[in-house]
DNA sequence: CGGGAAGTTGAAGAGCGTCAAAAGTAGTGG
DNA sequence: CCACTACTTTTGACGCTCTTCAACTTCCCG
């Protein structure tokens, strides 16, 4: 079960106090990166933070749309069932994301954390309010939401297109690329997902998933580092196997 | 190729000359259903009226961003390539549909006339500076992104998860939902695009859609009425197939 | 009519899924 | 620290859906 709570105040390393949000390591990534800090307030004023366990869920498909995400730490997977259970995995977000936005009464689709996360939660009428008041973020929501529409473009090309082992190079060099975006390194990278989920996210099976990735081990593509870690000896080479 | 003309001003029945977006029949859907009848004028200042012939490009990927369309008839479908040659549709838009909504440099995928139609071509600077000018225009438009992620979901569920059956059933269904949101009729529908374009929206061959759609006509689902029309006897069952 | 594109149908094969079992990993408590 | 359990991952054998390749048919437009 997630944990709600209101946002603490953050400390400098010299001790002073400073509005959390300004300590917010990833608000240049965020909605809140084109508010002032003054502006922050009003923001602040209508938000909750929510911590969550891996596997926690934030919502379900079908729940009423009351509120509002920002990913602030961890990873979180966005999914949708069929009747019979089969799962399709839509997307993962990491910080800086925004969720939720679906302006529809209901969800229409379901998240939950992956590790460990955190997130910025705001009520969705009250956000509502503070977009019509400051044009400039809703400005900043319509260029996220641009993104996110090609993002989902260049993956039904992966899911109805790709081949198995292209579709896993694509992944990882996903993961990479959005590592780095976020000022991480690009190339050990942090696979903080179960082989069930990322077979959900490729259209696969776990089976087909763990045996690829044993060919591309196999084929020197990739080094397994730990449990949630792999590095590419050769990004150039998985960028020729993604194909796109 | 496509033809560019200025946009005519219309005739009502009685002869009268009426601003050419009040007569537009499909006004309601698009992004101008939140302008007053004044404002219309600025949008038609900076308006093109495109004309296309089936097959016709609009824009291929990678060319630069310059413009924004709204589908006034007809229909369009986009798609993205692989270097080999494999291609994904990853949607087909109608009359009311905005095109061109990713706020990069070039496009990232090309979009093509199926059948003829028609276009109202927006240069990107001149909407922009209008868009700033009117928040509810964005509003509106960040309601239609939302819109359509929600739809790519659905078919990122549809290429993940689905069987060619399922992918057949829930094309037909989708088709009759927008005829009808569009004030057309739910049942016969009309198909306006080839097997390849079905197929490659699909994440299938022209040989499957094929098969498919001969199993279901002799399992009584479907009864083409020609070419490009397909009655559904029974839409309960067809949504049965479909799952989701 | 006639020629080219679009669509259908058939046979064979590949890639991925399914089922099953073994191996590895993590958490818990004595 | 180790044993016990539960879960995740890997690996193998087999099967099925969909693809591939090919031939044939139908449709359409000059």
């Amino acid at each position: 079960m997630p944990r709600y709570n209101i946002l603490p105040t953050a400390k400098r390393r010299n001790g002073e106090q400073v509005h959390p949000c300004v300590a917010c390591e990833i608000r240049e990534l965020a909605v809140c990166s084109v508010l002032e800090s003054h502006e922050l307030d009003e923001l602040v004023s209508i938000l909750t933070s929510v911590d969550c366990d891996p596997g926690d869920a934030i919502f379900y498909e079908g729940d009423p749309a009351d509120h509002l995400f920002n990913v602030t730490s961890g990873a979180v997977r966005i999914s949708k069932l069929l009747p019979d259970g089969r799962r399709q995995v839509t997307g993962f977000l990491f910080p800086g994301d925004f969720l939720g936005l679906a302006f529809n009464e209901s969800y229409t689709y379901s998240a939950e954390a992956v590790g460990s996360s955190t997130l910025c939660r705001f009520p969705r009428r009250d956000l509502e309010r503070l977009l019509s008041e400051h044009p400039k973020m809703e400005r900043r929501l319509l260029g996220m939401a641009s993104n996110e529409l090609a993002t989902a473009q260049d993956q039904m090309l992966l899911l109805g297109r790709k081949t198995a082992r292209e579709k896993l190079a694509t992944f990882l060099l996903m993961l990479s690329a959005r590592a780095e975006r976020r000022g991480h390194d690009a190339n050990p990278i942090d696979v903080p997902m179960t082989r069930a989920d990322i077979a959900d996210y490729l259209g696969l099976t776990i089976e087909t998933v763990s045996r690829t990735f044993t060919e591309l081990r196999k084929g020197g593509l990739i080094e397994p580092q730990g449990a949630t870690n792999i590095r590419l000896p050769d990004p150039e080479a998985v960028r020729d196997i993604a194909g796109d």
